[in-house]
DNA sequence: TAGATTGTTAATCGATTAACAATC
DNA sequence: TAGATTGTTAATCGATTAACAATC
């Protein structure tokens, strides 16, 4: 196995953003061939059906180990397996989610933690009526126990839900707590120099707009084509 | 102006993927700066303040033209407004949702589509108590309407935001219709080779395993340096 | 064995950064 | 004018692709 640095359990090296952005996709593409009962695939194939080289899913992999075997290519359910691990899915990471409105209950509604390797223990609101009832058998509780509850659970990830206007006044909470990284729903900009937490943005207004973009590049070219005509 | 295509209104060079998702994060850091009163900004005071270089923005921005003035900067509404034309935001393209339940009434409720420049002019959904009803000014349509309405009014981009098991269905509806774009947030791949339309994904759990891995990699990190000591 | 396909090294391509003349 | 900062060209850096020996 390829390494530079020798940290922790895992040998690593120091992987560029893109290939990590490309894990999740094998990942689901791998379930996908998993549940139509295909369990061998090479790097050609994956490639195919994914859009990328064979080269570069081999290059990708070859980042964090030999998971392939010569003539026959890779076998689905163990690189599954492998890829899981390296995205820390194993390692049941803990989160709460602090806001309880439209967004956190979409994600307690529709989004599995558990698929992801996440124990979502715990949710966190200010309104009165929601505080001590039960979710989906996850526990709300009051935003004003947080601090406490923190201290005395140990939490990777705060799932970030609240209106723009808390959202600051929240991370400085879970920065203070101790707290690795946030997942964030909010439009703010958490992301400082030096910060001490990972912070994850989902921006949907950023993905509107891009969409937006492209849909203008393409009615712009189809203008021009026709007016070529 | 550079150029090396020139179709439609908007002259237009390919831009890179890199450039476009940027120019989103351009925007709400105008927007910031234009709220708290700033009118002038130079690239490297943008850059401290996205973590870029001035370089990388000064070459984004000469992609569509010159905003800029040669010893002063950028005004920053007149830069706003240029990139909030480049996105489409101006083209008022009309969207509609498919699927009210738990995210679509989020989005409906939480996110503006206004302030992306996007109409969102109707949602359609299976459940008999929604039919008919309206939220937030947008009335909520029988799902059996959908293709009728497709023939009657023009659509550019559909939110799909029903179940996995009926993603491709009405996947398929749309594009016989003529819809341009797709704002995906089921976890389907609706991205195939030669597809006639735009699809742009928000899967949550790519994101959020994006996050595991970094805060995997940053334990890795803590854990050896301590063991070093 | 012959064929297939990996992991890896080398070559290419594209994106980012640096440098600088132009100019406000 | 002098100072600042752009837009753009050239240099560097990194990511993707191609090629191929190793080997199942």
């Amino acid at each position: 196995m390829l390494r530079t640095e020798e940290y922790g359990k895992v040998k690593r090296i120091k992987v560029s953003n893109n290939v990590i952005r490309r894990l999740p996709r094998y990942l689901r593409k791998l379930d996908e061939l998993q549940e139509s009962g295909i369990n061998r695939v090479s790097s050609f194939e994956l490639g195919q059906q994914l859009g990328l080289t064979p080269s570069q899913i081999r290059q990708d992999f070859s980042c964090f180990g030999e998971f392939g075997q010569q003539g026959y290519g890779y076998n689905v359910a163990a690189l599954r397996e492998q890829i899981s691990v390296i995205l820390g899915m194993d390692r049941g990471y803990r989160a709460i989610l602090i806001g309880a409105g439209n967004i956190g209950h979409a994600l307690m509604d529709n989004f599995s933690f558990q698929q992801c390797g996440v124990e979502l223990a715990a949710a966190f609101d200010v309104k009165e009526s929601l505080i001590g009832t039960l979710f989906h058998g996850v526990p709300i509780l009051s935003m004003d126990s947080l601090e406490d509850y923190l201290k005395k659970n140990p939490v990777a990830i705060a799932v970030l839900a609240v209106p723009k206007e808390a959202a600051l006044n929240v991370t400085k909470t879970l920065i203070e707590n101790g707290i690795e990284a946030i997942w964030n729903f909010t439009n703010m900009e958490l992301t400082e120099p030096n910060s001490p937490i990972l912070v994850e943005n989902v921006h949907f207004s950023d993905s509107l707009l891009s969409l937006s973009y492209f849909v203008s590049e393409r009615m712009d070219e189809n203008a021009a084509r026709s007016a070529q005509e």
